[in-house]
DNA sequence: CATGAATGAGAGTTCATTCAT
DNA sequence: CATGAATGAACTCTCATTCAT
């Protein structure tokens, strides 16, 4: 082998890096010479693998889909649509099991920087995306062993989608009013509620 | 003799020039000069009038939390328990109905700024805790109506909370996601998903 | 009498104000608003009565001066001028014998104000001078006493301020090097050295 | 590869530069941008070699520490007690001879911050112990060269530099009072005449 | 690749002073 | 006399970014 370039370590470096001070003080918080301290790097070297602040953001938000994708294809290994569901639904917001507080405080800040960076919002869009495309289609099967319609499987996903980015919030910024396992607990069974309703759904219409 | 204050006032012009620029900019973004240019006063008077910038963040919450139960009261004026319930879910995420985007965007950063500042913790938690203390009492009548036990009137109060925070966050930070009228749609579903859910709830025991 | 204006009463409590602030903070860390407080007045009152900050400065100069006058007669009664030379060093630097540890501190820090602040380095060299001309009577009459020469009177009354005035940089800003009651003892102990080495002292004249 | 430092060379630029503006402006009067274009620097790059404004005081006070122990080291070279007395005086007092009056005014402004900010009144005791430790050798031995008691020494070496601390005092912020070359001719006889008193002193014990 | 010095803009904050009331 | 709101300048300090070495 050739001489190999370093690129690809000092960037993982340096997204770490991000992660472990984003986590604790913010975007705004993580400069870049602590960010360079986190990763046991100089500053200057950060300049040079990536050309600005943001675009070491984007590569986080990339790195963090990657890794709750990995996450989801390990516990999910049924057929059975109910039980890819409750795979899907542990996988996002099990703490404590594979996941990483870390993470999940990152993901509240970059929801926030979302809002004004909009280069931040597409990517936070495209991994969103991403996994409600997943979760969209796990709910269709669900929806289909339950005999159900699947005409509302984008709106289930959403709703779900919607429970989990809120459980996330709560976690990291009103710790103390969580009740211990009552995320996972709670959003399976809002989940399961909608799939349930689905057929049902037509009465309620009124209440939009 | 002495002059009369002003005080009062000024704080809201400040609160709601911070309101202003922090739904777009973010609470960092939200510079003191830019704060006093939103309110139309100098950045010396900010100082006069807030001790320091995190004070202003905190009066915003309590400001925030004012209205958002205001309008809570003017849409609630039945006894139902079911009907208190959509009332609520429409006050929180009904935008667009004497809500404000604006805010919805603050209340994300807010969250944001809660994980690093203890104070800006201390009053989002605060002001959480008081609308899933309503929430909670809502919660426990329509269970109540229902026929249903109250006991999971608490889990099933913060199941909502993340429903809602959850949209808030896809609103404003993927909003090419949203389906129109989604949220209000949605989370009431699962609202009374998690009601009528709550007699049974023993069979999914071994799911959390 | 009619109706009195109270403008004295309010130029004491001013000055008393600083003088409170500016032993523990210095000059510049002594604002209007802290003096203000000290003083039980309003930082606009202060300009009512004060043209600027350095005029209160200039004002507390005087009253400091005003005041170590005053101990000094108290203490002095005695026609015998070694008597009246100890008088006079107890009175400036016998620290708890009705002195006081703010005065010292503020004059040290009036000392550090003279260098940039021509006005105040003129009041500064005016109480100064007042005191050493006291003093310079008092060596003339101890010299006298002593059956010495009164030519050295002014060079002696200077070593005695340098003394004191040293003393006082000690006591304020290295009070932990300081052996209890040794101002008084070997400032008295250098006066009476100068006044005896008087007669002799064509003998060291090669050592300037 | 990397870049050599010249740190070093920065920070004595940055310290010479808050000794030219201080000794003219005090301490709270030299600001980062004044002591930024004394040094031929940029503000910015103030804070890069100095953590803060009060970092740069400490390393100004033991520059002047290290300074003055040089002249003195250079002014004696004899064995004899009383001559190394002289030479030490002459060292810290003989403005105009090696010395530097922009020096002394800063070691006045020194005295002052020492009063507030804790970090410079610790440094401040730490160098004028380190004088005063060597004053009280030369003083022992001046003393047993004499035929005393050594027992005194340090009351005696407190004594001198009070008269010495002093002396800066009234050179620095009430010049139009000095005789020229007062200084050093007058302290040079009370620091003799405490020597000399040593054996006798028994006889003034009731004047502390 | 890597270092770390350097820049310039801009942040939050404080202040002496003024002045309408 | 007295208040306290208001101003504008200045402060210390931090930062993303650049670039010579």
């Amino acid at each position: 082998m050739s001489r190999s370039s370093n690129t690809e370590l000092r960037r993982k470096q340096i997204v770490q890096g991000l992660m472990a001070i984003m986590a604790e003080d913010g975007y705004d918080g993580a400069t870049i010479p602590l960010i360079a301290k986190a990763a046991g790097l100089t500053p200057g070297l950060i300049h040079y693998h990536f050309n600005n602040k943001q675009s070491i953001l984007i590569a986080l938000i990339d790195h963090l889909n990657d890794s709750v994708q990995k996450r989801f294809l390990e516990l999910t290994k049924k057929n059975d649509g109910a039980e890819q569901l409750r795979a899907f639904i542990q996988a996002y917001v099990g703490l404590g099991k594979g996941s990483d507080a870390r993470a999940v405080a990152c993901w509240i800040a970059i929801g926030a920087e979302a809002v004004r960076q909009p280069e931040v919002r597409t990517a936070y869009q495209r991994v969103t995306k991403i996994q409600l495309n997943i979760l969209e289609e796990i709910c269709a099967r669900a929806l289909s062993d339950a005999g159900r319609p699947i005409k509302q499987k984008r709106e289930i996903a959403l709703g779900i989608i919607c429970a989990i980015e809120g459980a996330y919030r709560l976690l990291v910024s009103a710790p103390e009013l969580i009740v211990p396992g009552f995320a996972v607990r709670t959003i399976t069974k809002m989940a399961f509620g909608l799939i349930s309703d689905a057929a049902v759904s037509n009465r309620n219409k009124g209440t939009s």
